[in-house]
DNA sequence: CCGTAGACATACGCTTGCGTATGGTCAAGC
DNA sequence: GCTTGACCATACGCAAGCGTATGTCTACGG
């Protein structure tokens, strides 16, 4: 702990970017936040791009895995699906980090590919619970998709201020989600 | 339009704002884009944070009752929630901005404030047309907190170029909102 | 002991951007 | 035709940040 591993510079520069912005992890700041001088900083990486690139890789590799092996661990069948929704709307911890790297990513295209791959990732975990459930693939897919977007807005309006989704408003959701197909009347 | 107004200002600022956020808003280079010199903005404007101000209150007074009262003026009834929803949902006209400022939200408490209020007029209206369709008030406005969070991750989605949700999708979730309501059994 | 490499400090040049000060232009208006 | 005020240009000082160059210290391995 005497010294500092890029993965420290890498978790420091991830809390930044989730508090304020991709433009506000600057090198000199984050240097004076862990007591070190930026001659440290690039000596382990190479300019503050590789830094981004960093949290970045960092984020896709430990975001959404460790979740989708949680559930699958602690849970099978329909409650799957529950657990998972416990997990992801019920602690505002990650949050920041998601919705600073999803502002990056709409100005830098590399970003967002590796933010639709994980995009897509989830959106299909989500389906294959509900296809697990006897919902019919397609129908799955809308509502994995609905679902996702739902979660997305909840962590904005979250980061506002705003009251989280009460678990009993997560509690239909699920159901929701499962329920038995029918007709499509008018 | 030989000669500049704030108001010109403001519309260039909230382009970059929408694109790469709060802090892409800079003098120097908007005065350049505009084609005049900073001593210009000088003049417009106190200092940049000035500028900003003028950008949030734009937001606030334009960006909401506009679309409310087309809804309002073009549709009656249960047709107004789905004239808002393909409204709302249908041109991503505005996402850029309506991100960026809620990425400015998040590290600024003055903006945060703004936002709230806007989220909660927002909300409230759509509470308002399913209470018009005979959907209880509390039912109400859990649903229209729900539609909400869905439009917003929709907005964040939309803007990583994921493909919009289909307006079939659209029309179910109308159908949803406006059910009648029923019991939840588990 | 001594060299060597890992982990940092210091000092520099450079650019970008803010704000200010001051000067210029041009069209009313009396 | 001369002032006045709206609108803009030019020119400064200043600070923050990036990257680089180079020096320093410390812990080993031999």
């Amino acid at each position: 702990m005497t010294t500092l591993t890029a993965d420290d510079w890498i978790m420091a520069a991830a809390v930044r970017l989730g508090d304020s912005g991709v433009d506000a992890v600057k090198v000199e700041p984050l240097a004076a936040e862990l007591g070190v001088s930026k001659g440290s900083f690039y000596w382990h990486f190479s300019n503050r791009e590789g830094l981004l690139t960093g949290v970045l890789a960092k984020w896709e590799a430990l975001g959404t895995e460790a979740i989708i092996n949680a559930v699958e661990r602690d849970a099978v069948g329909p409650q799957r699906l529950h657990r998972l929704l416990a997990q992801v709307f019920g602690n505002p911890q990650h949050d920041g980090i998601e919705l600073g790297i999803r502002a990056w990513a709409r100005r830098d295209p590399a970003v967002r590919l590796v933010v639709s791959r994980v995009d897509a990732r989830r959106v299909d975990y989500v389906a294959a619970l509900l296809v697990e459930c006897d919902v019919p693939h397609r129908e799955a897919r809308t509502r994995a998709e609905f679902m996702y977007r739902t979660l997305i807005g909840e962590f904005v309006l979250r980061s506002h201020g705003a009251k989280p989704l009460p678990s009993k408003t997560l509690k239909i959701l699920g159901a929701s989600l499962l329920r038995p197909t029918e007709d499509k009347a008018d």
